[in-house]
DNA sequence: TATGTCTTGACACTATTTGTCAAATATAAG
DNA sequence: CTTATATTTGACAAATAGTGTCAAGACATA
């Protein structure tokens, strides 16, 4: 499985652009991007979305995985996490459709 | 659908006990359990372990009420939770079968 | 060696979470 | 109407986590 600085790392090298061309579009310190293509440190949302324009990643893939890569990260030590997750779509689908702003 | 807040005070109402009471044994102030009840903090892990002992709630029910509530705060604002959720199980049954710990 | 790229770690700054406290409110009893 | 008790609210401090900066080290190539 792919995880999302693989994805990152990929595409930038399939452009042949270096971390420092990247990370100036991006207004970050290379070593940043260094670190999160390497899931060293996780991108925050505003910098996926940047990314997704820099390297021509499909926003709404890589939003989901970064999400998904959250939501995992905090169930992964969990003995229950098939539950929490069909939990979890309840709520959702709950909020979606009492939520006061919808 | 019952918040977490709510099957927290539900349970100690129904076992007569006072916020200063469920509090004390939980080692924090009345206040915060104020809060937890009507959803305006959010407990942290360690909470929803003492609160399942000290209320005789199921540890399993209340984490999985917990972390479910995480996630569906963290996505309810995408419109692709359902991707997003999909994606998620796979990334934990990854984990799962390719952790280092396990 | 010399150059350019990437990685690593220490550090500071900011934001978020968590805890503390006292005043305000609510409820019930005398 | 007081008094007492329970809960709520908001302001604030402390602790933790996230983010950004920088320079030195590692690595590859010419």
């Amino acid at each position: 499985m792919e995880t999302i600085g693989q994805i990152i790392r990929n595409k930038r090298e399939s452009l042949g652009l270096l971390l420092r061309q990247v990370a100036a579009s991006l207004d970050i310190d290379p070593a940043i991007l260094s670190k999160i293509e390497r899931n060293e440190r996780r991108p925050n949302k505003e910098l996926i979305l940047k990314l997704s324009e820099t390297l021509d990643i499909d926003k709404e893939e890589l939003l989901a995985q970064y999400i998904s890569d959250k939501i995992a990260y905090d169930i992964a030590d969990e003995n229950c996490a098939d539950r929490v997750l069909k939990l979890a779509e309840k709520k959702v689908q709950y909020l979606k459709t009492h939520s006061v702003s919808n």
